[in-house]
DNA sequence: AAATTTTACTAAATCGGTTTACTAAATCGG
DNA sequence: CCGATTTAGTAAACCGATTTAGTAAAATTT
């Protein structure tokens, strides 16, 4: 026994498709369909338990209840997070995710975003790894519903949800320097999006505060595609420099260097203190201690939501740039 | 300047749909269509970067070439790994991932479900939490493509992908005996699932192998709906009872019970030994020391990408059962 | 009782593609 | 040079819903 069509319902009874997609959609009093004629349908459809068939539904709607999750990995617990969230909220007002991940590549961002935009996607949530992308300039030039996090590039007006990257990655560098830090190196993600860039200038600010002499040796960065293996040669760099403390520009690569310390640098971890953007549950754990800077995903997800909502809701609104505070979270 | 449709495409070259179309899917040759008008047309489609409608092609086609992910919570690092993989696997396809979480809750999956199969998704890879569920049924007896992991029915004929569950925590819970523990509580989800069940029934065998009476009052259930409460009470019960092991069937309330210990209990986190099913990266870190056992992510991740590609190639495949090794980590 | 309004419902267009069935013109074979 | 085949395309149906524009019959108004 197939799935019935809206088609099959009405032949079944007797009735036309009309009828039965008015009933169906809780218009049967506004278009005059008899309360009998009513039941005769929906006790039907219960029966037959017939589900409408959304793809059908969404080709003529123009809008296909899906919001498009664009992130670099779905598996970082960060982004995972944030998107348990959304998936929440948007599931009460009856949106689904649709998830891609980029690995920071920019061919795949775009390749991402086309995906994303021929299957209709009402509105797209995105942390970008490449916001100057024709791809994103062709969505903003349109006014794609779309939400830019964790990520920013000043150069493009779109609504940004962010934190205060620079000063609370001085705020973090800081806090290791009045625990004794001398010599701070710093491992990033290439800087494309300038939140990575802004942490980056804490930190270097955060030096100069403390009259710490600015090496620009002690700045590496890791290639997007090559995180392990940048990683382990970047830290091998930095203690062999004798740095006393490292400094991450996010989660992933500071857990992949608290992982490579406690297995080729074991004798090291007391001596060596970490500071990493982003918070991750391991952190509470491990050595090196981490003093960490811990975005606050509830809030991250609640305005990225509202942003959306409002611009589905109106189809139209002013570009807002939120800046929410971090937690800095110190450990001893 | 708003999005051409094939109809625009046509219009502007003075074609029809058809031939449009037939040269968009690469059918110009076989339906003789010339080479100087295939030309025209992939040369003008480049030229407005014609972009396809995916939802009118999905709506034709019967095919969205979109999978569902259900899973109890996408943010827990196991389902979200696995998605990961299951998504990169995909993406080389065209396939792309639905995400739907549970929080183990019945009514949830059901609607999750529910919705996917509105939306038509092509096929669904599930760790289900009541698989005996009418949707469910309904879904096998249509011979819906559709793979279990993690969790097993075996009242119920379908494709499952797991690992040895009770033989497992049996080697885990004996190498927890081996290095001393004596007395060990057990902490689980509801076991609705035949593959908790399971790991319930390696811990029975390995008390009952080393000649440790069996109390069934260390056997501790929570409420799904309320894991973080729930789980500190099992636990207060669990220490209180004198317990100097304590047994978890899954990652999720291990890592809780880990969190409980450092904040209510740091002063027997050395006295008391974790085994937990699932491995997690804190555990390389956290304390108490966790014997776990690793699920094989990346097999699980393959296993299931390959029995969903045959069933969509071939339209039906034998039912399979694929039991997977895990391994066991033990950390002194 | 005729005109108007309301009730109860339907035919057909539409969304943007794919696909089947067809045609007119050109080419080929004998 | 005539019939068959090939070439190069097109018209229209279809997927399963929504929606616009309409109609026939009943009820109401005048």
């Amino acid at each position: 026994m197939k799935k019935k069509s809206i088609k099959d319902i009405a032949q079944d009874l007797g009735l036309s498709k009309t009828t039965v997609s008015f009933v169906l959609n809780n218009k049967g009093d506004e278009k005059n369909i008899s309360k009998k004629t009513q039941k005769k349908i929906l006790d039907y459809v219960r029966e037959v338990d017939y589900q409408p068939n959304q793809i059908a539904k969404s080709l003529k709607k123009g809008k296909t209840n899906t919001i498009g999750y664009l992130v670099p990995d779905i598996s970082n617990p960060f982004f995972a997070k944030i998107g348990r969230l959304l998936e929440d909220h948007f599931w009460e007002k009856g949106y689904h995710l649709l998830i891609g991940s980029t690995d920071e590549n920019k061919d795949k961002e775009t390749q991402v975003l086309n995906m994303f935009v021929n299957r209709q996607v009402d509105a797209l949530i995105v942390a970008s790894c490449f916001i100057q992308s024709d791809a994103i300039k062709s969505l903003l030039s349109q006014d794609f519903p779309l939400v830019f996090f964790d990520r920013e590039d000043p150069e493009i007006e779109a609504n940004y949800i962010l934190v205060e990257n620079k000063i609370s990655m001085k705020n973090a560098v800081e806090s290791a320097i009045d625990s004794k830090s001398q010599k701070l190196g710093l491992i990033s993600l290439t800087p494309d999006v300038y939140s990575l860039k802004n942490r980056i200038e804490g930190y270097k600010m955060a030096l100069e505060n403390n009259k710490i002499d600015f090496d620009k040796e002690l700045i590496r960065i890791v290639d997007n595609n090559n995180l392990k293996k940048g990683t382990e040669k970047e830290l091998k760099f930095l203690i062999e420099s004798g740095v006393d403390t490292v400094v991450f520009t996010n989660n992933q690569i500071a857990v992949i260097a608290i992982w490579l310390m406690n297995t080729y640098y074991k004798d090291k971890v007391n001596a060596i203190k970490f500071v990493s953007f982003d918070n991750v549950d391991l952190f509470d754990y491990s050595m090196p201690k981490v003093i960490s800077v811990a975005q606050p995903i509830e809030k991250i997800a609640m305005h990225t939501t509202d942003i959306i909502e409002e611009i589905l809701r109106s189809k139209k609104s002013e570009n807002k740039r939120i800046e929410l505070t971090p937690k800095l979270i110190e450990r001893k």
